[in-house]
DNA sequence: AATGAATGAGGCTTCATTCAT
DNA sequence: CATGAATGAAGCCTCATTCAT
């Protein structure tokens, strides 16, 4: 499915109306939102569904690969910015963006799934690791922090609002903007476990 | 467990095994841990789940507010601490070691449950005031920072720390750390967002 | 359970409480109220029901049992009334009047039971003939009709008033009636089918 | 069935195996027939049930309907008929035929269920006025009695019948046959309760 | 002898997935 | 290709019955 056919006109059309379909639902109704609903908000047939994602998993998948690319993209542009700590945080604040009002973690699930989205992932460290060593240098950011823990941080926003049952929709950006004041090196502590290595 | 009945030697054990195995195995398979998993893992029988709690919702809520209770039992303590600074942190850390490992984040699920949650609810985030006042007043927290921002935060760093397949234990102290550290008022930047108001 | 032991004072209180609340209770809520709350109603424990009945089925077949017995009891009595057609009609008022308000059509699950209940259908059967014989003779009654045909048509009224959501308490007497108007000489049309053997 | 899709070939098809197979069954076993062996008589899945009708009481309804609907076109061609009195008795002999062999009295759980049933069991209120009107002119039945009456013993038959474990399976006729000499004008004597009103 | 806790079979229903149309 | 019908596993819950207290 990575390259294989060109994939008909209107057979693309489907799949991304799928991919949009499923991630409102997921979003209203949390992941277990049934196919069938999907398929409906769709406008397609449930059989539709599985022709373009065997499994609902994969289809999961899929949504959490289209997300990563695109932060991968955004992150590309801003490893040529020209304020390194404003290029950490708009790529972070992209990243809340894309998963507003409920937080879609199925990072997880998705994590066990294969090649596509670990190579993903680890195209996202990588690009990360590019934004927060010119972030360091400028001083922007403190030391001891590394790419894997911006990784883990960046769904805390979404999730931490995802509480409050009719928390206004930017809401995320005051945790955001919290979370990052700690990651500053003003005041910033000694912490107390070593960072976590493998994604 | 309010003030009804004192409840029978035996049936009082069974009651704490099942409040255990729920928690273990919410906290392993997530929320939809089917009852039958719990029941299995408490060593009863699927009806004993159901004598106890009439109703899945029912042995959540009851998990949750065993915890909010005994967060708040920390909380007063707490209160009389010397160092409010270090008490604030000590709450945070007592929080996050109770959901030690992955994120029991049905505190939103349960907070549409009656009486006794939302009551306990209340109760927490004056106490959070408090911890939050003092604090505040010896320059150890930064001032735009309300109690419902602590009890959303409070979430957070185990949340984070679930996405990794094989975090150590005690991992969450380091995002602790961190978003404390983003809580202090040494290198704090103005919020874009206003607090939020009821939990 | 015939005559085996004479059964100690509470005991018997409490097997008259049982069975009065258990008819009360399916009356109420059709056949398949739980023991519990049969138990509830009597106000004793649910593991004294099993104590008394060893079985849900026995102890629908113990009240069974009673309402026989008392209809026989009745039936008895009016083999000695001076107008045998009026007592017959009494019979079948004194059987309607037992179930009141909802048909406790229990009779063919108990049916199925043992000894006893047969032998007091068994007997009611001669009382019936007896009262049929009598009004016959009187000329109250028309000659093709059987004591199987009576003790079948007896659950009519009950059954039919209980398709009624608010019926009236008294509204079996109307039916009872037509169907009894339906067993006089005037007006009688030969039955298309013979009358049916064992009951 | 109101007038909403055509229905695919073989669903149809499908849709009255289970509407002949529920029938049956809950025939055979009563109201609380299970709805696996529903299916397995259908010889479908248990999933089909629901595809079908969202629900066990939805099921129930339909069957009940579609009596309702069947009695409605007999009566209105009875309307036209030479004879109203033996009309009269076609209907109930076709109501009777309907349910044969065991009362399915589940008429009155239908009762409260929606629109169609409800709107169903009026039409037939109506349709019995009729025949009763011109059977009442004609001198063939008793002018103390109303189409609610008539509706209520119209389940007397089956229902007298079910309480014999082996009965013939015409043996209704027999009881059919006494009601209605009950409902003649010849040997009617008062009766003691004025009629229902709502059915 | 009574109580009520425990049990597990069985009921209704949902849903991902397969397959005939 | 798309559709939606069919399927059966699995989930929550109820309840008659057994058993320890």
């Amino acid at each position: 499915m990575t390259s294989t056919r060109p994939l008909r006109s209107d057979a693309a059309r489907n799949r991304q109306l799928l991919l949009a379909a499923a991630a409102d639902e997921f979003a209203a109704q949390g992941l277990d939102a049934s196919v069938a609903d999907i398929a409906r908000r769709a406008g397609v047939g449930k059989g539709t569904v599985f022709r373009h994602f065997a499994t609902k998993d994969d289809l999961i998948a899929a949504i959490v690969l289209d997300r990563i690319n695109a932060l991968n993209a955004v992150g590309d542009e801003l490893l040529d910015a020209t304020d390194p700590g404003a290029a950490l945080l708009e790529f972070l604040t992209a990243a809340a963006r894309q998963r507003q009002q409920r937080d879609l973690s199925f990072l997880r699930q998705a994590g066990e799934l294969d090649a596509e989205v670990t190579q993903a992932n680890t195209k996202m460290l990588r690009t990360i690791d590019g934004l927060l060593d010119r972030a360091r240098e400028q001083g922007a950011v403190r030391a001891d922090i590394t790419a894997v823990d911006i990784v883990l941080l960046m769904c805390a926003p979404n999730h931490v609002t995802s509480h409050l049952p009719d928390a206004p929709p930017e809401l995320w950006q005051r945790y955001l903007a919290i979370i990052f004041d700690g990651l500053r090196p003003q005041g910033a502590h000694p912490l107390p476990q070593p960072p976590p290595t493998a994604p």
